[in-house]
RNA sequence: AGUGGGGUACCGAAGCGGUCAAACGGGGCAGACUGUAACUCUGCUGGCUCAGCCUUCGAAGGUUCGAAUCCUUCCCCCACUACCA
């Protein structure tokens, strides 16, 4: 691919980039070596629950994949110790061994869904950063100042305002840094969050004789509510793991304003795709619901599998617009004995207490055959095919 | 180590002897509405054998007819000062 074409297409969507010149640079370079650059990304290992906020940083990955570049991604079993200091927790357990063998492998199955393994290496960053020894640390340190630190954001305005912050949070960007280092990354990406850190491992990298990495931030894309960044702490995400039916529902439920952000960031359509849709919905050609359809239709053939959209749409349709059952759904096993609607809610699983099932019912949330029953103290007789719903999206179907 | 501030339900935060299962906000859930699991509006949001009872306000004791509220001890968090290096 020739360096321009390459270029237009790396550069896409970023926000960052440090800087144009030198990543074309690179390029030139790489492209007279007949190699490839390494791009460098790292994850937490906490989490192996991949988002479509991290699809954002992977459709990226996998577009310097497909120029022939080798993504280096870095799984921060070590740093996970420390905890990401974005000002929650400080210092979290150790994961065990096996705990992060079982995480990278969850990661693995999930990543792959957009990156290509043949173009991927997989790295923890325990192999290098656990052989150290304090006095390495140190030496690692001392390149560093205080100062420096504190010109990252998040630390300053914790410092001015007299909140904490650790020690340990200060090694955390250092750290991050070094594995730059050690991988020898000609590119680092990362979200917009992450620039500082980005940044100090190019710092990093030239002490130690390297040249320095490009840095490229993607955005943070808000998160369900359309507020907050994605996040599973927020629980507003949509996991690329999901099954269809609750990825298509969670991407219903966007507005209509943030799915343009989706279709650009998330399904990588490019600004006039966008142009024209937008201006379908403007001048009434398009329903706006066609639209997010065909976004929520089109992550999940995607992360799903093909196909698998339609049949998602389809049931959707059936139970939020015909208001009809789903085609399948929770199988209740029950005797034929007389059985109390509250014991039945929380049998089912839909409420966690008597407390719960008793007001879900006093709402009128629970339906049994389609019909309100508002009774707390009702007594069901079970019947095969009886079916119980709570809520909208909560139903079972009773056997015995 | 000293001084000061603080630890309240999922989170933030009021309450500072009875009317406290504990204001308010966020979150969550339900209902109405809707193209939508969006928006908005309304309600609910400790547990139970539910017009009653039980367990909760960092922990343990105590005062009191009665304590989230007062006292004692302890634990934990934060800031400042001192000390150590």
């Amino acid at each position: 691919m020739k360096i321009e074409k390459q270029l237009e297409l790396l550069t896409a969507r970023h926000v960052d980039l440090f800087s144009e010149d030198e990543l074309k640079k690179k390029l030139e370079i790489a492209a007279t070596e007949g190699r490839g650059l390494r791009i460098k990304y790292g994850a937490d290992p906490s989490a192996p629950d991949i988002h479509l906020g991290h699809v954002v940083g992977l459709n990226k990955l996998r577009e310097f994949q497909d120029a022939g570049h080798t993504v280096v991604f870095i799984i921060g079993d070590f740093t996970g110790m420390i905890g990401d200091p974005s000002g929650k927790s400080a210092t979290r357990p150790a994961l065990s061994k096996e705990q992060v063998r079982v995480n990278a492998e969850s990661y693995k199955k999930q990543v792959f869904k957009v990156l290509d393994p043949e173009k991927t290496e997989i790295r923890f960053n325990s192999e290098w950063l656990g052989e150290m020894k304090f006095e390495d640390v140190i030496r690692l340190s001392s390149h560093v100042t205080v100062a420096q630190l504190l010109a990252r954001d998040d630390f300053s305005k914790r410092y001015a305002d007299n909140r904490p912050i650790s020690l340990v949070e200060f090694l955390y960007p250092l750290v991050q840094a070094y594995d730059s280092v050690m991988v020898e990354a000609d590119v680092e990406l990362g979200g917009t969050d992450q620039l500082f850190n980005l940044l100090l491992g190019r710092e990093l990298q030239k002490i130690y004789g390297q040249h320095p990495q490009c840095v490229m931030t993607l955005p943070l894309i808000e998160g369900l509510d359309g507020v907050q960044k994605m996040s599973k702490s927020l629980n507003n995400y949509v996991g690329i793991d999901e099954t269809a039916k609750e990825m298509f529902g969670k991407l219903m439920s966007v507005s209509d304003e943030l799915m343009w952000k989706y279709f650009h960031y998330v399904l990588c359509r490019t600004p006039d795709e966008i142009e024209t849709m937008r201006a379908g919905v403007a001048s009434g050609e398009l329903h706006p619901r066609a639209v997010k359809e065909d976004l929520a239709r089109s992550v999940v053939d995607r992360f799903v599998g093909e196909g698998e959209g339609a049949k998602a749409a389809e049931e959707f349709a059936r139970i939020f617009a015909q208001k009809k059952l789903p085609q399948e759904m929770l199988e209740l096993a029950l005797s034929a004995e007389k059985i109390g609607l509250i014991d039945l809610v929380v049998k089912a699983g839909f409420a966690s207490s008597n407390g719960e099932a008793r007001r879900l019912i006093q709402q009128g949330g629970v339906r049994i055959d389609d019909e309100q029953n508002k009774d707390i103290k009702a007594e069901i007789t079970p019947a095969e095919g009886m079916i119980l719903r709570v809520g909208k999206r909560k139903f079972a179907r009773i056997g015995f």
